[in-house]
DNA sequence: AACGTGCGCAACCGCTAGTCG
DNA sequence: TCGACTAGCGGTTGCGCACGT
């Protein structure tokens, strides 16, 4: 894996890194408990590389908090669900998933999830369904739902009158609320569109709503977590199990109705 | 066994934003 | 205000490996 060395025309080395100077940088920077000026630290360490490089081998790879291997099912569903919101703002959604590095992310997007999305007939760049006819798509609601209420959502910004009448957004509204509060510095979010976020779990919205997520709680009271992937208004929810998601909608006599199992 | 091909991911490159004198 | 310098970000590259033929 990685390159041959190489050096550039300054002589700094170039390519994969060895044990030896991941040793050398490592022992730098915990010695001395920072990293310092990344410019001046690959002399100061002993290094023959470029300051540029050794950061991102630190960030990337070598920093003691970062996480290594295979992601579960809940932090994939956070990067769609980020991407949706954010675009490649890779950074941005690093900060939302503990222990992930940007690059990680970024990685694993293109060569996982683009790919995945592109399967069950979902555009990745727009996170939009291809064609509703897609045998995939009754497997990806929760995206498309998403993807709705990023929409109301943006719409309310550009539009406060609408906010009242835009119906709620999904759960965990308020913690997306927030990440893109942080990607979009010095817009400022209104009473309507703060109401507008939140869960219809701490504020149901109409009577409607609140009596189905009742009927739906004590209906699947064995499901777990059945409250954070509940959707009000609207007649799909997701029941998260050990290790598979079901797609439930409410048919209008009451009954249950699975979808499928992703 | 040999070869070709595609994939995964570490690392690089170029650009931008922030800071400081 | 401007230029130099630095850090950080996102896009791209290229090598090693796995897998198919």
């Amino acid at each position: 894996m990685g390159r041959l060395p190489k050096h550039d025309k300054m002589g700094m080395k170039k390519g994969p890194w060895t044990p030896e100077e991941d040793l050398k940088l490592s022992t730098f920077i915990l010695q001395n408990n920072t990293h310092g000026s990344w410019s001046t630290l690959p002399s100061k360490a002993g290094l023959q590389r470029c300051g540029k490089s050794c950061r991102l081998r630190w960030i990337n790879y070598l920093r003691p908090d970062i996480k290594r291997g295979d992601f579960s099912l809940q932090e994939e569903q956070s990067i769609i669900q980020l991407h949706a919101l954010l675009g490649n703002r890779w950074s941005t959604i690093a900060s939302q998933l503990p222990k992930r590095t940007d690059n990680e992310i970024k990685n694993y997007w293109n060569t996982h999830l683009k790919k995945k999305l592109t399967k069950m007939g979902i555009d990745p760049v727009t996170h939009m369904p291809n064609h509703q006819q897609s045998k995939y798509f009754t497997n990806l609601c929760h995206v498309v739902q998403w993807e709705s209420a990023r929409l109301q959502a943006e719409a309310r910004l550009s539009n406060p009158n609408c906010a009242t009448k835009a119906p709620p957004p999904p759960p965990r509204c308020l913690d997306v609320l927030k990440v893109w509060v942080e990607a979009n510095p010095g817009v400022e979010i209104s009473n309507a569109m703060f109401n507008g976020f939140l869960a219809s779990n701490d504020q149901p919205q109409n009577s409607t709503g609140n009596h189905r997520d009742d009927w739906v709680k004590g209906t699947m009271k064995n499901s777990h977590k059945i409250e954070e992937h509940t959707y009000p208004d609207t007649n799909y929810f997701i029941e998260e199990g050990d290790d598979l998601f079901s797609c439930w909608n409410v048919l209008e006599d009451g009954h249950l109705n699975c979808w499928d199992c992703l």
